[in-house]
RNA sequence: GCAGGAAUGGUGGAAUGGUAGACACGAAGGACUUAAAAUCCUUUGGCCCUUACCGGCUGUGUGGGUUCGAGUCCCACUUCCUGUACCA
């Protein structure tokens, strides 16, 4: 009987959904494992090679840990909301949602195919009313909590309204916008509307005045790496920097958590760093820099508190709050000019052009250490965003004063002892200080951390700042002028204060709009929904969520998919409790992997979930690229030149259909028939054939490069593509997609049939020799440690091994088959499940146990040997099988020499192979 | 600039500090076949020696170091990838 993978595929994937094979349910006293993907976004194009790569490595993690008796949890969804899908609906005018639930049945199609273990009755869909009003859920819990800085937790914001009326703002420490102070008299003075604004500084989701970048012609705002030189990089229309009012998450009141627990996490290295480099704390002292002739200072933050005496002037951002409050009435006209301009630059452009530019506000601050003034300047080197949005500047020892300084011929005081700022400023934080002496603190002769700690010290107990830690990590933005999106579960009241939906108005259900396109009045397109307003008829929020909202918690609803009261009830946490196993691209460092953390820490705060981190391991599939290929067109010709002759013309590459090319070798006739404009054309072959050229990148549909899963499934089956993927090399790494060795994949497969159908024919029922016993063993060992590492292409090598050898030594044992059907079952489930059939066992292969290995059988098979050494100690030497004893003790006593270094240790074993020593056992 | 990672045959890639190149692809040769496909066998890092598959030398980006022994550990450098960037 021949291999049919395609009959073998469809009865056992029929037979598994006949059989509800891979639902689960919490088992109270049975050990959980959760192994989970990053769910994919259902994009129009469908899977290509490179998404399985991911869900194939945790897939065979789940099926090896359910064999080894735990109860796995495995699921799968959908990131269903998203941009593509709108801007679809923008040109076609078809409903998003349609489109969406089409893309999920192909996916789902293609999936299936591939014979995943994902128990699909926990499935969930961000763009799904039963999914996203937990979604809303948890904003709405967000906007009634505050985080208290004492408590280091979110607390209900009815307890800070509680302490406002007892005491004001006095004694209250909190994560806030910006600092107010009042007394309890005056809180109970405000109207509810005063009330509302302070209260909205506090709030975890929050409306606040921020920075954007909004494109007047799309009606919409655009992120930064959607603009270019001042217009949107699609339609090429006009981007203004613009304050808009945005719904905000105060991710930022948890950086220091954020940071803090990441140690615990098995996260590869670089992740974490990333992660924390975006979180970015920073150590340093928060000063006050008196104005010259004014009542109020500046504040300034810094880490290098230790240069005060090298500041020889200031800088504010251009949308600081000082610069207007700063600007002299002879200055205004330049301040104002310079303010426009940098105003019509994106932040990205700011950063990218590196230009130095700045103006004078005529205005002076008076260094407080030395008591002397100093000029203070505008310009967008300095971020409004981070600490203060002011500096000071110490030209000597940093880079971008240093520039700015030259730039404007201000002066330059060197403060560390040897540095030369002749060419460049010294920005090394070592050496010892000079020119720093004032009254009342001399850091002369000191080494820089010294002085930093001797300067902070100093400022603290003369008042003139306090010491500080800053972090990079910014709030999360929270709106978007978008309809394919969660709605807000909020309205607008008759004095424009922004007010919950009551819990039971949840799911507020995403209304049907006839154009996907903003209002004629630049309302985002929610403000064409008929009736989109509160029984009361106040108006509703407008805009919706961004795309990580859904996915921020979606690992939590698979534990509790269909309770209707609680995102996920005690019961289901209890025992699902946190994600043992994550798997995704690192793309998401930054993003959902900070959401996530963030929004997983607020729901423990309230103790709606027992673990206060969400992904305990996390591993980063690598990238699968594409293999583009090229044509090579002369220049305003039809003509097209092979790859080896392109030198002697002027070419214009254009990419081809890698369908069109087998081995790089163009199909010229399927080349003529692709496009119209190419019926005509001519080829300059070589050896009589057109070579095309190739690169490496990224899988997409517009590069011509795609490989469907389908089609290889098709041809050489689900288990023969899992095989290949995981035989292409590590798991993490990044590699090009190509064919070449998925034949010897497939031929192992075919090989392995023929080696069980063999064993089933030969109706041998004696226990395995010590060879076969040896070679089984072996693989259980190898690819039990292997799994457990993530090491996948390893393991294959191992069957491929295991099989080789059973091969040659003609082995038709049952027992050894029985053994490498369970070991192969997370690899190549649809044959295993033949062979576990085959074998005459009940149920699935799945619920099979994971062999054991026995160590004495792979020692069995070494011969050891006592040998004397140094007249003094003894010791076994183990060698292979084959050696004899006295080319082994003839070996060992050769190598005394090298062993001499032992003298006064004692080995326990020193293994040799014919030739040398291999390995010496203490 | 900063951070993290990587560099091994024609290719993808293996190697708890212990026979470098597992396994696979590709290539070459052979068997079977009218032929092809499929399958099987042999060879396959480089160089050298030999009638004799015996043997020798060399070899993991470059230069140093630690060690009886280094692809692996340490230092410096080169190149590439990935992330991030005026964060004071």
């Amino acid at each position: 009987m021949d291999y049919n993978h395609r009959e073998i595929e469809s009865r056992w994937q029929q037979y598994w959904r006949d059989h509800d094979t891979y639902k689960v349910e919490a088992k109270p006293g049975k050990r959980k494992f959760y192994v989970l993907d990053m769910f994919p976004y259902p994009s129009g194009a469908g899977l290509h090679v490179g998404h399985p790569l991911g869900y194939i490595a945790s897939d065979i993690y789940a099926r090896f840990k359910r064999q080894q008796g735990f109860n796995v949890l495995h699921p799968m969804g959908y990131d269903a909301y998203g941009l593509p899908a709108e801007q679809y609906a923008i040109q076609t005018g078809q409903a998003p949602q349609k489109t969406t639930a089409d893309n999920i049945a192909r996916y789902r199609e293609q999936l299936d195919k591939i014979g995943f273990s994902f128990d699909w009755s926990r499935e969930v869909r961000t763009c799904d009313p039963e999914y996203y009003r937990w979604t809303q859920w948890a904003f709405m819990k967000m906007f009634g909590h505050y985080y208290d800085l004492d408590a280091d937790k979110a607390l209900p914001i009815d307890r800070l309204v509680e302490r406002f009326e007892k005491e004001g703002s006095k004694g209250v420490n909190a994560a806030v916008s910006k600092e107010v102070e009042f007394t309890a008299d005056e809180w109970r003075a405000m109207s509810r509307r005063e009330k509302e604004d302070i209260l909205m500084l506090y709030r975890l989701a929050y409306r606040a005045e921020t920075m954007v970048n909004w494109c007047e012609a799309l009606g919409t705002v655009l992120a930064n790496d959607e603009v270019s030189e001042g217009v949107s990089v699609r339609g090429g229309y006009p981007v203004e920097q613009k304050v808009m009012r945005q719904w905000c998450l105060r991710v930022s009141a948890y950086a220091p958590r954020l940071l803090a627990d990441l140690d615990a996490l098995e996260w590869s290295d670089s992740l974490k760093e990333t992660q924390r480099n975006w979180i970015g704390r920073s150590e340093g002292a928060e000063m006050r820099f008196p104005v010259a002739g004014r009542d109020f200072s500046l504040e300034i933050f810094t880490t290098r508190a230790d240069t005060v005496f090298g500041v020889t002037f200031m800088v504010l951002a251009p949308e600081s709050e000082y610069v207007a409050m700063l600007t002299a009435p002879d200055r205004k006209e330049a301040v104002e000019a310079y303010l426009e301009e940098v105003k019509h630059k994106t932040e990205r452009e700011r950063q990218i052009e590196k230009k130095v530019s700045g103006v004078f506000t005529g205005s002076y601050a008076v260094n407080p250490l030395t008591g002397k003034e100093i000029p203070i300047w505008v310009s967008d080197y300095v971020l409004a965003g981070y600490g203060t949005g002011a500096i000071m500047a110490v030209p000597a020892h940093d880079s971008r004063d240093y520039a700015f300084a030259r730039h404007f011929d201000l002066p330059i005081i060197p403060l560390i002892e040897g540095a030369d700022v002749s060419g460049e400023s010294f920005d090394a934080k070592e050496g010892r200080m000079i020119n720093s002496c004032g009254p009342g603190l001399d850091l002369n002769g000191l080494e820089v951390k010294e002085a930093i700690a001797k300067t902070k010290k100093f400022i603290k107990e003369k008042g003139l700042g306090r010491v500080k830690t800053n972090y990079r990590l910014r709030d999360a933005i929270f709106s978007r002028q978008r309809y394919w999106g969660e709605p807000f579960p909020v309205y607008y009241d008759s004095e424009g204060v922004a007010c919950l939906l009551p819990e039971n108005a949840l799911p507020l259900e995403l209304p049907k709009v006839d154009s996907y396109l903003p209002t004629s009045k630049g309302e985002p397109p929610l403000g064409r929904a008929e009736n989109w307003k509160t029984p009361e008829g106040f108006p509703l929020e407008l805009c919706t969520m961004p795309g990580f909202a859904g996915s921020s918690a979606y690992y939590l609803r698979y534990m509790d998919p269909h309770n209707p009261e609680a995102l996920v009830g005690p019961e289901a946490d209890e025992y699902w409790r946190d994600v043992d196993l994550y798997v995704g691209g690192a793309e998401h460092a930054t993003g959902h992997l900070i959401y996530s953390r963030f929004w997983n820490k607020f729901l423990y705060d309230l103790g709606l979930v027992v673990e206060k981190e969400p992904f305990r391991k996390l591993v980063n599939q690598g990238m699968i690229q594409g293999r583009s290929n090229f044509v090579y067109r002369i220049k305003d010709t039809n003509t097209f030149v092979s790859h080896g002759l392109k030198g002697d013309y002027d070419v214009t590459p254009i990419r081809v259909d890698i369908n069109m090319v087998d081995a790089d070798v163009l199909d010229t006739d399927a080349f003529r028939k692709w496009r119209p404009e190419f019926v005509d054309a001519e080829f300059i072959l070589e050896d009589g054939r057109y070579v095309c050229g190739y690169a490496v990148e990224k899988m997409s549909k517009s590069m011509f490069n795609v490989v469907n899963p389908d089609d290889i499934v098709e041809r050489y089956g689900a288990d023969t593509l899992r095989l290949y993927e995981m035989f292409l090399g590590p798991v993490e790494q990044s590699k090009p997609w190509d064919t070449n060795g998925i034949d010897g994949v497939n031929r192992f497969l075919r090989k392995l049939w023929n080696l069980f159908d063999r064993a089933m024919e030969a109706d041998n029922t004696a226990g395995m020799t010590p060879e076969e016993k040896k070679v089984v063993h072996k693989l259980i060992k190898k690819v039990t440690g292997d799994i457990a590492n993530f090491s996948f292409n390893t393991s294959v090598a191992a069957f491929m091994i295991a099989v080789n050898d059973l091969t040659s030594m003609k082995s038709t044992n049952r027992e050894a088959m029985d053994i490498i059907t369970r070991l192969i079952a997370p690899f190549a489930p649809h044959i295993a499940e033949e062979f576990w059939h085959r074998l005459g066992h009940e149920g699935s292969v799945v619920d099979s146990e994971w062999p054991e290995y026995d160590e004495s059988a792979l020692v069995e098979a070494t011969v050891k040997y006592p040998v004397s050494f140094n007249g003094k100690t003894r010791y076994t030497v183990e060698a292979p099988a084959g050696a004899s004893k006295e080319e082994v003790e003839k070996i060992a006593l050769e190598a005394e020499g090298a062993a001499k270094w032992l003298a006064d240790k004692t080995p326990r074993k020193v293994i040799v192979v014919p030739g040398r020593i291999v390995n010496v056992v203490l």
